[in-house]
DNA sequence: AAGCTGACGATGC
DNA sequence: CGCATCGCCAGCT
């Protein structure tokens, strides 16, 4: 199975109410340092059943608005219970998922 | 097969 | 604390 397939997996049984930053599905994909490859996955964005917007960066920050719309991101996760620090990133330290993910 | 690219992350200043 | 730089890895051309 490629690394993308494997993000995708992971990234779509994070629940609603939680984030997780693309180092650690990298991470639960086999690669600790493979971040960025993980964004690349996600930019291929295949199905749309993938909470894509569930993933930000280490610092509770939210991906480019380039890819989401002006707030989208930020509108979905609060929409979902995510709460948000006056600078604007997701409150990650309270919300990140950090379970066990089955890849099958 | 080789090089380029990018939804990242850690460090340095 | 914010900005700049370097290093990383998988996928694509």
């Amino acid at each position: 199975m490629k690394f993308n397939e494997k993000v995708y997996k992971i990234v779509r049984q994070i629940p609603a109410g939680f984030v997780m930053s693309y180092g650690q599905v990298a991470a639960l994909a086999g690669n600790m340092r493979a971040s960025r490859a993980a964004g690349y996955a996600m930019y291929n964005c295949p199905y749309k059943d993938i909470p894509c917007h569930r993933v930000v960066y280490a610092d509770g920050r939210l991906a480019a608005e380039h890819f989401f719309g002006a707030g989208r991101q930020k509108a979905l996760l609060k929409s979902e219970g995510i709460t948000f620090t006056k600078d604007g990133r997701a409150d990650i330290k309270k919300h990140r998922y950090k379970h066990i993910i089955q890849l099958t």
